[in-house]
DNA sequence: TCCTAACCGAGACGGTACGTCGTGTCTTAGG
DNA sequence: CCTAAGACACGACGTACCGTCTCGGTTAGGA
C-alpha cells in the first residue's frame, strides 16, 4: 500500500516540495519547474502546491532559496573601492561560472510575466541586497570616501545592474576584469 | 467561393502574421503571443508559422519590430555628456512610460528560456544599439572628452544596463532624474 | 456559469463519449471516428479520451458495442444444418443489408494497422462468436450428426470466413442463397 | 547543380515512385506509404503522384505489384484435390510466413475505406485469381470429379476466404494442416 | 536559330488530426 | 471533516499528412 491519502505534517510536505523544486530548477532550469512535475517529484498533490504557492515562479524562487541557503553579507573593510570590487567580483563569478547565473536569469525572466514571482523576488532577494550595498555606500560617504551628493541607489544600478545587463542580454562577456573596470570607472567621479 | 486552400503570396501572409503578432504583443503582452492565437488572428495556418519562426519568442520579436519600425540613430552634437543624457532620457521615457517598456522587458524575460529569441534579440536589437553608443563614446574619447583608457562597452552597461536593471527588477523607479544622475556620476570619473 | 472545469463522474463522460463514437461510426463510418471529433461531439476533452482508449479503433469498437448492444446466442434446435443455415443467413442479412456490414468491415480493416483494436475485436467480438459456433458443432458431432474427425474451427472459417471474404473483398455478392450454398456444400462431406 | 526543375521522362519517374512505394510498403507497412513519404523517397514531386494515383492505397497496391512481380498460375494436374491442396498450401505459406501476408492484410484493410484501392484490388488482384480457381474447378466438374451442381465461386470463398479470415482476424493460426483440412472437409461433400 | 507558350515539378498554403504537457477547477474517497 | 488524490475541460505545443494552388524553369513548338 502506497501511503494512503490522509494528511501528512505540513512542514514535511513543504520540505519535500521545496527540495524537488530546487532540484528541478538547478538541474533542468526554469521550464522544468511546473506544478505538475514538482508535485510528482515530491510525491505530493498538486492541490497542495496551489494552496501554498501562487505561481510556479514563486515556487521556483522558494525552491532556489531552499537549495542555496545563501548568506547575506557585505564585508566592510573601510576601503569602499576594495569592498565593491571584491563583492562585485564574487557576484560576477557566481553568476558567470556556476549554475546559479542561468537560474537567476531565468527567474528574472519569468518574473516579467509572473507578478507573484516579481514581488517575491524583490522582497526576498533584490531589495535586501540593494539595501546592504546602499548602507555600505552611505557609510563610505559618511567616512568621506565618497562625495556627499552621491546617489547610492544609482551606484548599485551602475555596478550590479551593469552585471545583470550582461547576464541577461549576453552580448558581452561577464569577467573579473569587467567587474574591476566597473568600479574603477565609476568611483573616479564619485570621490570628493 | 472562400479562397481555396492553395498558396498565397508569402509576403502577404507574413505581413498579416506580423501584424497580428505585434497587435497581440502590444495589446495583451507576451503571454498572448502564442502560435495558436497569432495564427487565428492572422487567418493563417499554424503550420505556416512554424515554418518561418522557430519559437514564439522569435515571432513576437519580429512582430514588435514590424509594429514599431524604430529608427536607429545616435545624434552626435560634440558634447558627449549632453548626448548621453538626452539619449538616456529618451530611452527612460520610452520604456518607463509607454507600452514598449513592458514589452521589451517581457521579450528579454522570454529570451532567458528561448535561445532563438535571445539570438534574434542580440543580433537585431541590442547589438546595433550598443555599437552606436560605443562609436559615439570612441569619438568623444578621440576628441579628448574622455580618458584614453575608457572602456566604452562597460560604459554602455553602466548607463543603459543600469536602466534595464530598474526596468526588469522594478524595485526603484525609472525617472528622468535617474538618467541624468547616471551620466553625471559616471562621467565625473571618465574625464581626462 | 457554464459547468466549471472540474471533474464529472467518469461513467457520465464515458457514456456520452461512447454515444458520440457510435453515432459517428454508424453515421459517417470509421474515418469520422477521430479522437478530435468524438471529443467535440461528446463535449469531452481529448485528453480524457486518450486516458481511456488506446487508439481510435478501440474507441470505435467500444462505441459500436455500446450502440448495438447485440445479444449473443446460437439457438440449438438439434438440427445442425438448419441451425447453421439460419445463423449464417441472419449474419449475411445483417452485414449485407444494414449499416452494420460496412461498419464491421471498416473495423476489421482498421484492425490491420491498429493492434489495440485487433486485440479488442478478437477478445470482445470474434472469439466469443467462434466459440459459440464451435460448441454447437461439437454438440452436433456428439449427437452423431457430424463425423468424429470434424475440425470445428475450420468449419467456422469455411462458413463465416467465407462470408467475411465476400464482405471485405466484395467481388461477389453476399446473398441468402450464398449462405445456404455454403452450408449445403460443406455439410455434404461432414456427415458420418 | 541539382537537376533543374524541368521534366523527366514519365516512365523514369513512375519507376522510381513505385520502387519507393514498394520499399516502404514491404519495409514499414501500409501506414508508411503516404504521398508525402513516397514522393520524398522517390525524389519526385507530390503533385506528380496526385496526378497518377487517386489514393495512397492505389499507389501502395501498384507499388506492391511492382515489387513482387507475382506470376499468376494454377497448375492443373487432373487431380483437383491435390491441386487445391497444393495451391492453398502455397498461399498459406506465402501469407503466413512472409512479409507479404501482413502487407496483403493491410491492403485489404485500407481498401475498406479507400474505394480506389478496393476497385484496383478487385480488378488487378482478387478477380483474376478467383477466375483461375473457378476455371480449374469447372474443369474438374466437367471431368466428373465434382458434382454437377457445385458452386465454384462459393468453393473459392470456402477455401481461400477461410484463409483470409484467419489472416485478417488472427484468432486461429494459419498452418499447412489448416489448408489440408479445408480441402478435405469441403471436397468430401462435393464429390459426385 | 531564336523566342515564346505550355507545361510540370517544387514547394507553400489552409487544414485536420495526432499525442503530449501543463493549468486551474471540482468531486470524492480515505484517514 | 478535512485533505489529497485524481479526473475533468481547456489551451497550447510541435509534427505528419492531406489536397490545392502559385510560381518559375525547362522544354518544345512556332516564327
Amino acid at each position: 500500500m502506497t501511503r494512503g491519502r490522509g494528511r501528512r505534517p505540513a512542514h514535511e510536505v513543504r520540505g519535500e516540495v521545496l527540495d524537488a523544486a530546487g532540484r528541478l530548477l538547478l538541474g533542468e532550469g526554469m521550464p522544468a519547474v511546473t506544478f505538475e512535475r514538482v508535485a510528482a517529484e515530491a510525491g505530493a498533490s498538486r492541490t497542495t502546491l496551489y494552496k501554498w504557492w501562487p505561481s510556479r515562479g514563486a515556487l521556483a524562487l522558494e525552491g532556489y532559496f531552499h537549495a542555496v541557503e545563501s548568506t547575506l553579507a557585505f564585508p566592510d573593510t573601510g576601503d569602499i573601492e576594495a569592498d565593491l570590487t571584491s563583492q562585485l567580483t564574487a557576484f560576477v563569478r557566481l553568476v558567470g561560472t556556476t549554475r546559479a547565473g542561468q537560474v537567476v536569469a531565468e527567474l528574472i525572466g519569468q518574473a516579467q510575466t509572473d507578478p507573484d514571482l516579481a514581488e517575491a523576488y524583490r522582497t526576498g532577494y533584490s531589495r535586501p541586497r540593494r539595501d546592504l550595498a546602499v548602507e555600505a555606500l552611505h557609510r563610505a560617504r559618511d567616512r568621506g570616501q565618497l562625495r556627499a551628493d552621491v546617489d547610492a541607489e544609482a551606484v548599485v544600478d551602475q555596478l550590479w545592474g551593469a552585471c545583470y545587463h550582461r547576464l541577461l542580454i549576453r552580448d558581452e562577456p561577464l569577467t573579473d576584469a569587467f567587474a574591476t573596470t566597473l568600479v574603477r570607472q565609476l568611483l573616479g567621479g564619485l570621490r570628493p
